[in-house]
DNA sequence: CTGTTAGCGCCTTCAC
DNA sequence: GTGAAGGCGCTAACAG
């Protein structure tokens, strides 16, 4: 009889514990009652201090509880009965590496960490590795945030849904019972573009975000567009050709400056080199439709980053080649990640609250927690004009059509 | 009689839940068996696979779960059942964005990362806010790493031990029962120094890291060393102080180039125009003993940083000042963090294996966890000579004097 | 103010 | 190959 249950066989049976037996079954709240000749329910109040209990009990129990070395309930029994474990899980689309690298990634972190304050024990850092996901759906959290996540995703977040765990997703796509925490990436870019056009540029060519999971630096085609799956880039892209139609250029392999260098070398030399460092085909300039102006698909006059890693990198690639930012080559960005290091330049670019991000779905997790509805948040980006960005070389200084381009296709 | 429980209060009763129930008691595994008419304990085995059981037997546990929407064990009963949630809590001493903005924490987050590979869970993010350190007492984990973590811990570790929870501290002081992750910091900065002192530097000064929980630039004084209570930058200033006896400078609030910049303008303008932005007293130059040669106590020929980040605000600092470097002054750093856009310049650094780092402490979470017993672990830093170190502008290029140089207090 | 009681959801030894 | 039961450690109703 007595199914003898030892859920924690590590000590005697596996490590040669040499100490004189530190855990003869680790004290526990039952074990400090018993010393302190109360019940396990007068001890739990003790500790958690709620109910009502008699100081010189309490006394009692702390003492007892001192001398077992008791410091507390467990957390994980505690969790199962309470139904709440106060962690945060927040899932990573990358590595976590990349998403360490990338400041936008950081400073949403830091505004979820902001406004979840760590009473609540903590952001859980997950990835979704895409096979497998088992460790999204086998953690244990309360809440999750997403973060710029993949559609490959719809079957953890059923399984969220399913146990009652409240999701937000930042800058995703949108997603049932998801409440969204997202940015103007498509009006920003747009306007950005505007920028860019009223300033008299033609010639333009994209240097993009990261559109799925294969991540390698390689023209952008329109295939990779009809199967991209991340939000941010498609949307950002989808912008920028509201002005710049069938804007073509290169798809980074992550938000990083070197990935913006390596494309930078591609538009600006690629266009005599022909078939530089790995990207084959064309996609420079303004790719199929080049727009009023000039059709000649020379060297871009503008480029567009989808990130300021990438701007940075891209600002860098025409330095090497013996171009002037902005005199012979304009480079916005997009972010106002304020990257260091940047020399002279102030970036142009589109500047997004991130960090308010972050803290918005903090608050969003908070809310849902407490078993509210809190709406959708939605942000904007504005304009840094910054001084990256000017005329073209050769172009005329006023030319202020608003209305997009049309398609040449 | 039958105290009804109901740990999640949280549907009918709060929210307004519009749409019709659907958590009617959340599924179950118990609900799974009975649908498909099996006991608990085989349906338990059809979802852990531990043991054996019938080819059709198991398709139809499956079955039934999903038809129920059951996808598989509460992690929260999982964890309190055998004993292991699979976190791996990781303790930050600062506030997050504090430590995200450090290459030197991220990189080894990504170590840590790589060598548990998120099969295990995640790692948890607890940062040691000091009061309270409810927290960490209170978060469901497995193991813990300290990432640099200050004394204030020692209670939270004592509560570690005590639940046999293994740890691991990164670069912490010695706590028993913690397996240390160290870096030969205070040879590899007496390396550095004895590098700059063979250039022929004479008037030196220092920009430590912060050396306890008040986060301040300010001059580093005798009382400030004295009650330090960081490892690191103890360390590092002790090495560094075998060649410059009494070396004195700044402490900054935190790895920054920020801070750098600021602490670089009071070393290289506060000698004339003493009391700048903010320092008051004294702390320049070679400090209390200047070492062989001049004893005047000029602005000093060389700096040196205790991080990478720190380094780059004091090039700044000096260019911002007409300053050339290296030619009329030499910075070195430590860390070997390849921060970009430095320009032209190659920081001389101590690299330190940082990625290693975490890898290291990741493997020998899995070690510990696994009940075996692994070593502490030192790593050793190499010198990158880099293209900011040179001979003072006066200086005899030729000394080579290899003993530290006495203290004149 | 304290004790009793009934599980949270699962795993696991033991018997069949 | 499957079923039955005990309990991981704790908390929340209720009764006294």
């Amino acid at each position: 009889m007595s199914a003898n249950n030892q859920p924690h066989p590590v000590d005697g049976a596996r490590s040669g514990e040499s100490a004189g037996a530190p855990d003869p079954s680790r004290s526990t709240l039952a074990g400090v009652a018993k010393r302190a000749g109360v019940s396990v329910s007068t001890a739990s109040i003790a500790f958690s201090g709620i109910g009502s209990i008699a100081t010189a009990t309490r006394d009692r129990v702390l003492q007892a509880a001192a001398e077992l070395r008791y410091f507390g309930p467990d957390p994980r029994a505690r969790s199962l009965r309470q139904g709440r474990s106060g962690i945060v899980g927040v899932v990573l689309e990358d590595r976590v590496i990349h998403s360490f690298r990338d400041p936008m990634t950081i400073a949403v972190l830091d505004g979820i960490s902001q406004e979840l304050g760590n009473e609540n024990g903590g952001l859980l850092l997950l990835t979704s590795t895409g096979i497998g996901e088992s460790s999204i759906q086998s953690a244990v959290f309360d809440a999750a945030v997403f973060l710029g996540c993949s559609p490959r995703l719809t079957r953890s977040i059923e399984v969220m849904r399913q146990r009652n765990v409240p999701m937000v997703a930042i800058e995703a796509q949108h997603f049932d019972g998801v409440l969204s925490v997202a940015l103007d990436n498509r009006e920003a870019s747009t306007r950005l573009a505007q920028h860019v056009y009223d300033l008299g540029h033609r010639e333009v060519a994209v240097v993009a975000l990261p559109m799925d999971a294969l991540r390698q630096l390689r023209p952008l085609t329109d295939e990779i567009v009809a199967d991209a799956t991340t939000a941010v880039s498609m949307d950002r892209l989808a912008g920028a050709r509201e002005v710049y139609a069938g804007l073509g250029g290169y798809v980074a392999a992550n938000s990083s400056s070197d990935d913006g260098f390596a494309a930078g070398l591609l538009l600006l030399g690629g266009a005599d080199v022909a078939g530089g460092a790995g990207g084959s085909g064309g996609a420079v300039g303004a790719g199929a439709g080049a727009g009023a102006g000039s059709s000649r698909r020379g060297r871009p006059t503008a480029i567009i980053a989808q990130s300021d890693l990438l701007a940075v990198g891209v600002i860098r690639a025409a330095e090497s080649l013996g171009l002037r930012v902005p005199a012979d080559l304009t480079v916005v960005g997009f972010d106002g990640a304020r990257i260091e290091g940047l020399s002279d330049h102030d970036l142009t670019t589109m500047v997004q609250p991130a960090t308010e991000k972050g803290r918005a779905a903090g608050r969003a997790v908070t809310e849902l927690l407490a078993g509210g509805h809190p709406p959708d948040v939605h942000f904007a980006c504005t304009l840094h004009p910054g001084t990256t960005a000017a005329p073209p070389p050769t172009a005329p200084p006023t030319a202020r059509p608003t209305s997009p381009v049309p398609t040449s296709t």
